[in-house]
DNA sequence: TTGACGCGTAGGGGATCGCCTACCTATTCT
DNA sequence: AGAATAGGTAGGCGATCCCCTACGCGTCAA
């Protein structure tokens, strides 16, 4: 039922690699949903540039829009940050640990046993 | 002493946003340190490209190369993964909703049911 | 010292990105 | 109906990506 291969992951991961794109996800989750000409205020860019980063984040999954009358409402769809939070999960023991200082030690054990 | 601008966010989100590098990150996570042919061996690409990635790498701050002898031994350094989990950290409320509103609508769900 | 090894860099080439200016459709207002 | 508004699409163009093949430089072995 998860047809997360990494075809998925990479269109999300792409689809964040860009300051735009991220900054139109904050305005959604901090402003709601909002129609494509009140984000495009908020960039110096043209409208149909913009409208193209819409593509890009709409084919990650990341927003979806809402028709209404002649408005195309879009919207924060947030699921898709829940996997990169997942992949980002087993990281996490790492950084943790450097930041208490125990990095050095588990950096030079591959698999084996120390006597 | 934090230097993150958006420009080292920049970065980490674009070194993310190709799989080869995100296989690298996930085998020096799984095998720790190793030095840049045993990392080669595990791609379809020649070794100048797989360097070329470890640059990207290194310029992100996610990982760091210590020589030894000819060799150089790239390590994991996972903190700016834990800046890419805080910048995750205001959208978690969506996705959580989201899915929390996805289970009453599929408890709702009545036209879908399959034998 | 001569050669083999480990790895980075230079530079080229095709694909993709990200911007632009038209241009098109669909909806709403006179 | 005609004009104005909202927004997607086409296509061009320079920049960047990601691969490649040379080649350079330092290190170990003979």
């Amino acid at each position: 039922m998860n047809g997360t291969g990494t075809a998925a992951e990479d269109r999300v991961f792409a689809a964040l690699a860009n300051a735009t794109r991220r900054e139109v996800l904050r305005l959604l989750r901090e402003c709601g949903p909002q129609p494509v000409q009140a984000l495009a205020d908020h960039f110096d860019m043209r409208r149909p540039s913009l409208s193209e980063h819409l593509r890009v984040l709409r084919e990650a999954g990341l927003v979806s829009e809402q028709r209404s009358g002649r408005q195309r409402i879009y919207r924060l769809e947030a699921a898709p940050l829940a996997e990169v939070q997942d992949w980002l999960h087993p990281y996490e023991r790492f950084w943790r640990e450097r930041l208490r200082g125990l990095g050095d030690l588990l950096d030079r054990m591959p698999d084996d046993d120390p006597s």
